[in-house]
DNA sequence: TGTATATTTCAGTAATTACTGAAAATACAG
DNA sequence: CTGTATTTTCAGTAATTACTGAAATATACA
């Protein structure tokens, strides 16, 4: 419960983003945390934290470290002022790759771990052809979305916003190639 | 603990699942349920599944349950049986489809709903320039992934493959082209 | 309709995760 | 050093989520 003068607009937007927290593998004091600080101008200190969500202090404590182990927020001090103060990036789509780099290391890059483990066991081999084809195309195609994420990571908004709306296009190239092709064929 | 004749790559995989269910936004058992019927060959009843991760026959029936809602298993009937038995799709981007369609109707949707209720709120542009930017921001990227994603949706493994590898090389396309035009300017 | 089989529900309990307050550790100015 | 401001740790507790067994409900068919 936000008890602080928050905005209406900023408080609707800090509790929603508690609710979705749990969703997106945090907690609602981090989610809500993380909510103060993308909205706010300037950086702010743990205290303007426990006064923004009126939760204590060690639990914002916990969530900053949280934050920080997630990459999500940056720390900076200020002269003649020895506490912290926690920001986040400007960049929205900095912040999103942090998140999707973050999720993928912990949902993703232990299965496919896993998954490369099994194809060099002995037993691998022996086991029958559905098991073996069902690891084999998991790997497949996780590697295949991870090579893609790999080459949008390092490009920034504009060639993104390029190249997300070029695969629409380039579908619809390749969609009316195929029929070409397929009714070349039929006659 | 699975206690069946899972053969030891099943063991492991199942384990995995079940770990990684929580991750995923369902639970340990759910996690297994769905490890065991993605490797079986054959569609498997409540009782089987039972056997194979010893855990109550209540449990299953509510992971089955659950697995149902996200979609991700299908039921079927044989002849002078009737136990349901459970299975999952063959297709690999079947699945990986659904569970990106899941997912993204619990943690994506809802933020999207509220970003653009806020945006029609009396008190939206009172609100400070910061604010109004990272909420248009934010609705602004989520909707260019969706449209991205709804054109991928639609198509198939071999055409998402070429889809995805087309985005690297599109990229380095550009990228060429961008110093070539800055090349040009400069000199 | 009755009976056998299969599934679901749900109250109680176990396990896990989140949060707090108090104490301990850290940082630094004088 | 000493004192003070700040942050962290952690044991205890609260809240939430997962699981079980027993009872209730549903289904097929004799």
């Amino acid at each position: 419960m936000p008890d602080m003068n928050l905005s209406s607009i900023h408080q609707k937007f800090v509790i929603h983003f508690g609710e979705m927290g749990a969703r997106w593998g945090m907690n609602r004091t981090v989610g809500q945390i993380y909510a103060v600080l993308f909205l706010s101008t300037e950086a702010l200190c743990a205290d303007d934290l426990v006064a923004a969500l009126g939760v204590s202090r060690s639990n914002v404590s916990m969530g900053l470290k949280e934050l920080q182990a997630w990459q999500l927020v940056r720390l900076q001090h200020r002269p003649n002022d020895r506490r912290e103060f926690f920001s986040t990036p400007s960049d929205l789509w900095e912040i999103v790759r942090t998140l999707i780099d973050q999720r993928k290391a912990r949902e993703i890059d232990p299965t496919l771990t896993l998954l490369r483990e099994l194809q060099l066991e002995p037993d691998f081999e022996q086991s029958d052809e559905h098991t073996q084809q069902r690891i084999q195309q998991t790997t497949d195609m996780i590697e295949l979305f991870t090579k893609w994420y790999d080459d949008m990571r390092a490009v920034d908004v504009e060639r993104l916003e390029q190249l997300l709306k070029l695969g629409a296009t380039a579908q619809k190239v390749l969609d009316i190639k195929d029929k070409v092709s397929k009714a070349g064929r039929q006659k």
